[in-house]
DNA sequence: CTTATAGTTTAGAATCATTATATTAATTTC
DNA sequence: GAAATTAATATAATGATTCTAAACTATAAG
């Protein structure tokens, strides 16, 4: 299944040139039949792995992605100090974060909903809203 | 209004002696009516303004306020990379988030309600709930 | 009170993810 | 295809945070 051309469509339509290292990014990213989570650190591993024909600069990675989340096609999630996590499910949905496993496990919106809602200060209105859920082994008892 | 003594037993109490350093921030950031959120950068700016009579060191700071994290005094909250946020308000509770203001504003916990609440992965319970409400200027039709 | 010791502070170096820079390469436009 | 624009690259720079190793201090024990 080959969908470079519309991977290049897609980057056309926002604005981004489709080039070889876009491309490559949006493939691994986009081409896919599950959305996931990653930090710039994972995808450089995996692009970059030994023995790949060609290497992306780290720089380009950091750059495509800040491009691919400018243009909505990937969510930043914040997580813990010190590093970025991003996401391919660009919908609108929450997470439950196992801090063990550093893992993240997405929650569909209409799963958790808000009632009770608080009226944002005079002359702001709601953005988003970004949940996310603490999750820890059961048999700890601390 | 001299809670020296107090903050002092606060300190021993959580296993951290109160040194001099300690008192100094504790008091800070304790001995107010009103909770508050801040960043280390802010909490140096103010502990060595110039002109106060005894500096503390940066690792300190850095120090002290993961020793009363870890210790339940403070809650660090999530906003953007590259800087931690700690909040003096560690009940549980969540966030308005103005990103143009770089503003922080509580949401008392039970002034949102999570209804339809999704179950947790197998094995694993629900450590705590965040909830951050990003917030935009009504003018904004973007 | 004096000493021992375990915990704390400190300045500065080191680290780590990320961003900036300056040059080279690729892509689009005319 | 040449010119103009945008992107990729390697490397340096940045900035928040953490580490280090030495000097210091609070507490406990004698």
């Amino acid at each position: 299944m080959d969908k470079k051309k519309d991977l290049a469509d897609k980057l056309r339509s926002s604005g981004l040139r489709p080039t070889k290292q876009r491309l490559r990014l949006a493939e691994y990213l986009f081409n896919r039949s599950k959305t996931f989570h990653f930090t710039v650190e994972n995808l450089d591993k995996v692009i970059n792995k030994k023995g790949s024909d060609e290497k992306v600069a780290l720089a380009t990675i950091y750059n495509t992605v800040h491009a691919f989340e400018k243009a909505g096609h990937l969510k930043e999630i914040l997580l813990k100090e010190g590093r970025s996590y991003f996401d391919t499910n660009t919908t609108s949905h929450h997470h439950f974060y196992d801090e063990e496993n550093n893992e993240l496990i997405d929650i569909d919106a209409n799963n958790i909903e808000l009632k009770k809602f608080p009226t944002p200060p005079k002359g702001k209105s709601i953005k988003n809203v970004n949940v996310i859920i603490n999750i820890d082994n059961d048999t700890q008892n601390h």
